[in-house]
DNA sequence: CATACGTGGTG
DNA sequence: TCACCAAGTAT
């Protein structure tokens, strides 16, 4: 049958590019396990990449299986994520590994929607996850690459709201029917967007891709869509009163009383929201002699 | 589909 | 100083 996509010009300059380029990271070095790039997917949720290096090292040196993690309790996870931030990624961490040892026998699913049943796992790290890890033909979509294709295909400075279906689609059209090539440029595209199409400053200078970019062509235009939501502020936030609970969790193996979790925060109402919180969410559980504990 | 969810870096 | 950003997911 006639393949009636469209010819992925993009591919063949960013790839080229990627293969010069590319940042030494560890999850891109030779023999880098499935497991490790799960893990590393999971702390590049929302967290930069050089806060994430040294945590993924100290994880896999300690937890170098699925298995080696289903075996703590999820407290020791949550006590060796520390700082990274939004600590629920954690638990599903651990909750993930404990089903890859019951579900897939202990080695990390290379199927998408197997990947996509294990706690924590969405759209993005599946993909991530059957690309990079089993060199899968996926298309693979994360905010760079969303924004990439904006600018380049779209001519727009900044993508659309996020929609599965049309994201995956334009990736799609974009990746080439080379299994290895695929990989390569959903990680290449991904690169590109994080240090050349920056949100911020993009190096259009050094883009290998400036003479074929839509934005560019059609001289920069800035955004005209509807304005994103603003971030709230963290200081004073719900936010930095779990943060606060959790860092007081974190830092012993004893319950923490409710006389010390009042004195982290003066406000009742919303100490209070922060503690029903962490409970809903299993970050924290009630000690059987009274205050909190994490979990397992 | 909008919102909640941590933490730290940057211009 | 402060708004914005950073390889998303669940509800």
């Amino acid at each position: 049958m006639k393949d009636t996509r469209p010819v992925p010009t993009l591919a063949p300059p960013i790839n080229a590019w990627f293969h010069a380029n590319a940042r030494d990271l560890p999850w891109r070095r030779d023999g880098f396990s499935a497991w490790g790039t799960l893990v590393s997917e999971f702390m590049l949720q929302q967290t930069p990449v050089n806060r994430v290096i040294p945590k993924l090292e100290a994880w896999l040196e300690r937890w170098p299986t699925p298995a080696a993690l289903a075996s703590v309790p999820a407290s020791e996870a949550v006590r060796a994520w520390a700082t990274l931030g939004y600590p629920r990624r954690a638990l599903w961490l651990h909750a993930a590994a404990v089903q890859i040892d019951e579900r897939h026998g202990g080695e990390v699913p290379d199927d998408v929607d197997e990947l996509l049943a294990l706690t924590g796992v969405g759209d993005y790290t599946a993909r991530a996850v059957a690309a990079f890890a089993y060199g899968h033909r996926h298309p693979v979509v994360d905010t760079n690459t969303r924004r990439v294709i904006a600018r380049a295909v779209a001519g727009q400075a900044e993508p659309a709201p996020p929609s599965r279906t049309r994201d995956l689609e334009a990736m799609e059209a974009l990746l080439p029917d080379d299994r290895g090539e695929a990989a390569a440029f959903n990680a290449a595209i991904m690169e590109l967007g994080a240090v050349v199409c920056a949100a911020k400053s993009p190096r259009c200078d050094v883009c290998p891709i400036r003479n074929v970019c839509a934005w560019r062509a059609a001289g920069y235009p800035a955004y005209d869509g509807p304005r994103k939501a603003m971030q709230k502020k963290y200081e004073g936030s719900d936010r930095q009163v779990r943060g606060l609970i959790m860092a007081e969790l974190r830092s012993t193996h004893r319950p923490v009383t409710d006389a010390e979790v009042v004195s982290l925060w003066s406000d009742a109402a919303q100490r209070d929201r922060a503690l029903a919180g962490l409970l809903a969410d299993g970050l924290a559980v009630p000690a059987p002699s009274g205050g909190y504990l994490l979990p397992g």
